[in-house]
DNA sequence: ATAAAACGATTTTTT
DNA sequence: ATCGTTTTAT
């Protein structure tokens, strides 16, 4: 057999893991150095050479997209499609098992699926139920609490004696919660995870049919398993089944969501035989890049250890802008983008910006605007998080049961059909009294006295219209189905009739669900023997969709460090690189956090392939307040200084540009004027460049010959004037 | 039932 | 500052 299209474009340490025998393998990849082939040669070494079935493989990674990713990199290679391999998340994959035995892992067969958001809606309600104040117990702390409890594989019976007043109120929702859960047939995230752990345990046949299938375990960002993902690998994996796991300990940026850095260092504990490889010859950025990765990253403590290297070029070194402020900032990248699309070859989409937390972005979309640069930001709103789309299913998800109440909430006066909070508080409290759904104790109180008559007429009409509506769609193609809903129940109409660019943006999104609900592939067999409506709904909650419609125009990129993680661009600027803003000021006190900080750093520059710009701002307004004297990030210390050029476009200028338009004058007349050369207690000499505010809030911006330029207030910097 | 005002939070995000 | 949520007033 010819194995060349296998392992012939692997080098010598991409090869040997992917042939590894079968013994579990940890693969530490850093970045840029061929993860996913390995993973997708191995797959292919494994069908192909050692003639492994693909019905015997289990494959996961974290998100769809990178299991969308790797099986058509696998099919492309195979060049022929695999469809009994099993590819997928770990919800999605438990969400298969649980389809499959719903009985015997005690769920209901029509069980459904709760994104964050149902979920904290459902905790809330509970938090209510319980007679708690939810402003004193906050719903998304409670979620929180279930949630990392659910992670470490516990559940509220397993937490009972705890002494701590606070926690036993937690443990309280918690199991009003699962109860909840139980009695409406709804899974969490978490829950997936836990509830086909709990059944692989539980049930030893349905255990050893799947150790018997699945042969071999695949791993993809193993630094980003949390407890009980890794309990779950292992369980499938048992004594025989090798694991086979890809990673980058120097790439966990997810230790706050409950990702276990410690998986990846108690591999070789767990497994006594595991084979260990390293990749670190990277195929993606210059040499100055690497080294100064290397620099930064060496300052984290614990590390299984790795140094990337390359056989490329030294490149550009790494430059570094101190800017006056954030609009500063922002300019400067602005033109520098410009500058790298000016000779027309280079396009503005290998260019990536990245920032520390969303709020960074808007400055930079500002900018971008009234310069004309096309850019696109990433985050955001999913699009089956928006609410007409949540409103729209909610109508599908009541018309197919009744009893869903969070639904019937939702949509009961939306849009608004004079239903208000009034009349809602009286069916609940009817509904509670009566140990009914929302919906039978609306059709029993239509019947009654219980509402006043304008109500009770107005609730009759919503049950008549939720009934038309379920015959109406019943036997209806999916796409007809949810087309009808989006006019019959006025969603459509009511966001046409407002105006503004966000009403026109839910018209389209309905119109887009439409779309998606006809390309919706119901003959995956993940949804094999659902019913179309449920199928949709599962693939909404679990696959939330990307935040804007593919537009494929020529555009900068705008996105999170976070969001960065796997990608690559030729041009990276990770701004906000100032203490307290990156690193977070949260993080400074633990070492731990503070690691995490500098991994994060570390993901953002090896994403450069050619050229890496730093940037900080010396005054950033945050939260209204603006912050002056900001100090570069420590992150920009720990690279060495002679990888790196500092530019200072306007710091060069010996004397101010526009001391014409400016009278440079104060209401207290300090005689600081623009032009005038100051000496400042810390910073030394320096020449008075601009000026701005008046009276106490004055502030002059002075160039300093030692220390650059800053922007001082005037009051507060006890500037001489000299001669 | 709707609009205005007060309140509060505010790193990172996938499923 | 700014955005989303909740309370209060009309």
């Amino acid at each position: 057999m010819d194995v060349t299209p296998i392992l012939g474009c692997l080098n010598g340490a991409q090869r040997e893991a992917v042939t590894a025998g079968n013994v579990p393998a940890l693969v530490i990849a850093g970045a840029g150095s061929g993860k996913t082939r390995v993973l997708v040669h191995r797959i292919a070494w494994l069908c192909d050479v050692q003639s492994v079935s693909p019905y015997s493989l289990l494959a996961v990674t974290f998100t769809n997209k990178a299991a969308a990713e790797m099986r058509a990199r696998i099919e492309h290679l195979l060049n022929h499609a695999v469809g009994g391999l099993w590819i997928g998340t770990f919800h999605g994959i438990s969400h298969r098992l649980l389809r499959a035995h719903w009985q015997e892992a005690g769920l209901k067969e029509n069980f459904q699926v709760l994104d964050s958001g149902d979920q904290l809606r459902l905790v809330k309600r509970i938090i209510q139920g319980l007679g708690l104040d939810d402003s004193k117990w906050p719903p998304k702390l409670a979620r929180g609490f279930i949630n990392s409890q659910k992670e470490e594989g516990l559940r509220a019976a397993d937490l009972q004696g705890r002494e701590d007043q606070n926690e036993r109120q937690l443990i309280r929702i918690y199991t009003a919660y699962e109860q909840e859960c139980e009695r409406t047939g709804s899974v969490d995230f978490a829950e997936l995870l836990l509830r086909s752990l709990e059944l692989l345990l539980k049930k030893a046949e349905i255990l050893a049919h799947y150790r018997e299938k699945f042969r071999h375990i695949l791993v993809d960002e193993f630094q980003d398993t949390n407890a009980i993902q890794y309990q779950w690998l292992k369980t499938f994996a048992g004594e025989d089944n090798p694991v086979f796991a890809v990673g980058d300990d120097d790439q966990s940026i997810y230790g706050w969501r409950g990702a276990r850095i410690e998986n990846i260092r108690n591999f070789e504990r767990d497994y006594k035989n595991a084979q260990v490889f390293r990749l670190e010859q990277n195929y993606r950025s210059t040499n100055t890049i690497l080294s100064a990765a290397n620099s930064l990253i060496g300052n984290n403590a614990g590390r299984m250890g790795k140094k990337l290297w390359t056989e490329g070029s030294e490149g550009e070194p790494v430059q570094l802008y101190a800017a006056f402020n954030e609009q500063d900032e922002a300019r400067y990248v602005a033109d520098r983008v410009q500058q790298w699309v000016e000779d027309g070859t280079k396009r503005r989409d290998e260019i990536a910006i990245l920032y520390r937390s969303n709020v960074q972005s808007r400055v930079f979309e500002e900018v971008f605007i009234s310069q004309s640069i096309p850019y696109r930001v990433y985050g955001g709103l999913r699009f089956f998080e928006r609410a007409e789309i949540r409103d729209a299913l909610a109508y599908l998800r009541l018309a197919k049961n009744p009893d869903d109440d969070p639904s019937f909430e939702r949509i009961v006066n939306t849009p608004p059909r004079g239903i208000g909070q009034r009349t809602m508080t009286q069916l609940r409290d009817f509904a509670r009294a009566r140990q009914s759904t929302l919906w039978n104790a609306a059709a029993e109180a239509s019947r009654t006295d219980l509402l006043a008559s304008r109500s009770a007429n107005a609730m009759g009409k919503f049950l008549q219209f939720m009934q038309n509506l379920e015959e109406d769609i019943r036997g209806l193609e999916l796409e007809e189905q949810v087309d009808l809903i989006i006019q019959m129940s006025g969603l459509l109409e009511h966001h046409g009739r407002e105006n503004g660019e966000k009403a026109k943006s839910r018209v389209e999104n309905l119109q887009e669900l439409v779309t998606a609900a006809r390309d919706f592939d119901l003959k995956n067999e993940l949804y094999a023997g659902m019913q179309p409506a449920d199928a949709f709904l599962v693939h909404a909650a679990l696959e939330a969709g990307e935040g804007q419609g593919a537009q494929w125009e020529d555009c900068v990129q705008l996105m999170t460090l976070h969001a960065a993680k796997g990608l690559e661009f030729a041009l990276v600027f990770v701004v906000g690189l100032e203490e307290g803003l990156f690193p977070t000021g949260m993080s400074m006190e633990e070492p731990g956090r503070l690691e995490e900080e500098r991994r994060l750093c570390y993901v953002g520059i090896t994403r450069a392939c050619q050229q890496l710009v730093l940037t900080y701002a010396e005054s950033r307004r945050r939260y209204g307040a603006e912050s002056y004297y900001n100090s570069p990030s420590r992150f920009i210390n720990e690279i060495p200084a002679e990888l790196m050029t500092e530019v200072r476009p306007r710091a060069m200028l010996a004397k101010p540009v526009h001391s014409g338009t400016k009278a440079g004058l104060f209401a207290k007349d300090t005689g600081v004027r623009i032009g005038s050369n100051v000496n400042h207690s810390k910073f030394g000499k320096g020449v008075v460049m601009d000026c701005e505010g008046a009276g106490s809030s004055a502030r002059v911006q002075v160039n300093f010959e030692t220390e650059g330029c800053k922007w001082l207030v005037l009051s507060y910097a006890n500037l001489d004037v000299l001669a």
